[in-house]
RNA sequence: GCUCCUGUCGUCUAGCCUGGCCUAGGACACCGCCCUUUCAAGGCGGCGACACGGGUUCAAAUCCCGUCAGGAGCGCCA
């Protein structure tokens, strides 16, 4: 058996979508359950819209995702060079070959009139089909021709009728017919490989077992495999994975949102969480877990098994599978997610101690598991940080408004006053004497507490908020934490003026 | 227009190949209940789909044909 080698290909025009970075993420998972080798080659011929800094980028957001390469441009391989741009030789050579043999020729129609030609037979309704005006030029002639200077395009030589069909480990046996399929451009005019010959030159040269690409390349792979046997090569075996689409059915852009890899990293999705949601895109484990790690996924994932009908990219479920792995996490690891978020908002110091890392753990471990992604987390803090007794939401108004509103607070910041360490064991107890005092209970007694430590109509549980504000108070930040003993005492003065 | 691909709850899907076990299963979302000082989380439950029409068959989500709908492709772009 011939060892797995797969590819993924994408060229340098732009941030990593999630469509491609599917792709990518299939290709791997089929690799690395296969034992294969998992390459990387930068499709970088369009010169005018590729860029060094997306090469850059690209690989960055590969490697975010968690999705490593055996063979590619920065790491190298026996197979390389890994960039387009630097196999032109390559593609040169081999075109030279099937010149040689008569499998291809050279063209000399110009553009204009291509696509006049194109335009007619839509006009007729009909599928445009090369001519193959120059299939019949002879030999010498058309030597003569390329040798005075005339630009020439050179397109395969292919069969005009009959049938060809491929096997598609996704789809099936797919059939085309080859009147429909004029001869490829192989080379175009300015001596640049056009796309559909230089894929099927390097994925023999790369010696690639299995392409798996999106849908879009379906109708290209007839004309790759005849390329392929005009080479004299044995075709790979192909999968054509569906489309992602946008909540209306088209496909994903950036008008639907989130889209770059690295929006997902800044929104605070786990890279695991992402990996994760788009297998499940089109792929579902046998015993329909849905929460998976990535290498239960290696085990797991069988190509074949892959669904053959478009999916549409449904945020609330990545943020469903986001939260369940965010679950799984160890709380200095969350901490550590978290940071960023929490920085950039203002809310941590500059120096973070490790008091500072402990106290964020703890702080995050009570915060998080309301919120799906950790880029919500500097809104969920601010219940820590914010004590605004004028802004204070309607709903806590009201509280205040209740009869035992006054005399629970007057009575719990009496106590508070008199305590030297408050925490929620001392809390507990002030309660139950807080009820004697003033016969307030139940809701008429947790009310208004919660409101006079964090002006807050709901929240975090007080047994969470007591500890994580009580030791917050006692540490340096940018903005500093009461502490309870000061909110209840705020919350008093503000209720008597 | 032509060619190709696809069509199961709002969404992702299981089941289809190898008809009966399907009164069509799971998950997200939504709704309700429980828990809880509130909200969330969690637990329990509910709503909700075989695109349509013909065949074949004792029996069809599953096989065949047609229709319709959606998507993709029709470049000297990738």
């Amino acid at each position: 058996m011939k060892r797995v080698r797969v590819r993924f290909a994408p060229s340098p025009t732009g941030y990593l979508h999630v469509g491609n970075a599917r792709t990518a993420l299939f290709n791997w998972l089929f690799a690395r359950q296969q034992d294969g080798v998992f390459i990387l080659r930068v499709e970088d011929t369009d010169v005018e819209r590729s860029t060094a800094e997306y090469d850059r980028k690209l690989m960055e957001d590969l490697r975010w995702l968690g999705l490593d390469w055996d063979e590619g441009p920065d790491v190298g391989g026996e197979y390389g060079p890994y960039r387009q741009s630097q196999r032109l030789d390559l593609y040169r050579a081999h075109a030279e070959k099937l010149l040689k043999e008569d499998k291809a020729y050279p063209c000399f129609c110009s553009p204009e009139e291509l696509e006049q030609e194109r335009q007619k037979a839509l006009d007729a309704g009909q599928t445009p089909v090369y001519s193959g005006k120059c299939r019949g030029i002879s030999r010498e002639k058309s030597t003569r021709r390329v040798a005075s200077g005339e630009k020439a395009a050179i397109r395969l030589r292919t069969p005009s009728e009959g049938i060809i069909s491929f096997h598609d480990l996704v789809r099936g046996t797919l059939q085309f017919d080859l009147s429909l399929i004029g001869d490829p451009i192989l080379v175009r005019s300015n001596g640049l490989p056009a796309y559909n010959y230089a894929v099927v030159v390097d994925d023999f040269l790369m010696a690639i077992t299995h392409v798996i690409r999106g849908e879009d390349h379906i109708q290209n792979t007839p004309r790759q495999i005849l390329t392929f046997q005009a080479l004299g090569f044995d075709p790979p075996v192909f999968a054509h994975l569906s489309m992602v689409m946008g909540k209306d059915n088209t496909r994903l852009s950036k008008r639907h949102g989130a889209t770059a890899v690295d929006q997902f990293d800044k929104d605070g999705i786990l890279p695991s969480a992402l990996f994760n949601y788009l297998v499940l895109l089109g792929w579902a484990s046998p015993d329909g877990r849905e929460v998976l790690t990535k290498d239960e996924l290696i085990g797991l994932f069988r190509l074949e098994k892959v669904s053959r009908s478009s999916a549409i990219f449904d945020y609330d479920k990545l943020a469903w599978i986001n939260r369940q792995h965010i679950k799984t996490l160890p709380s200095h690891t969350k901490a550590e997610y978290a940071f960023p978020h929490l920085k950039t908002a203002g809310l941590l110091p500059e120096e973070m101690t490790p008091l500072h890392w402990e106290w964020l753990a703890k702080a995050v471990d009570a915060l998080v598991e309301k919120a799906d992604r950790f880029a919500e987390l500097p809104a969920l803090f601010s219940i820590l940080f914010d004590f605004f007794l004028l802004n204070m939401d309607e709903d806590a108004k009201e509280i205040l408004k209740e009869s035992c509103s006054l005399e629970v607070i007057r009575s719990f910041s009496d106590k508070i006053a008199r305590v030297e360490n408050f925490d929620y064991q001392v809390f507990g107890l002030m309660t139950k004497e807080i009820k004697e005092d003033t016969g307030c209970k139940g809701k008429d007694l947790y009310h208004p507490l919660r409101v006079a430590l964090t002006a807050k109509a709901s929240g975090l549980e007080l047994d969470k908020f007591i500890p994580v504000v009580e030791e917050g108070a006692k540490l340096a930040f940018p903005r500093l934490i009461k502490s309870c003993a000061q909110r209840v005492s705020e919350t008093l003065a503000f209720i008597d003026r």
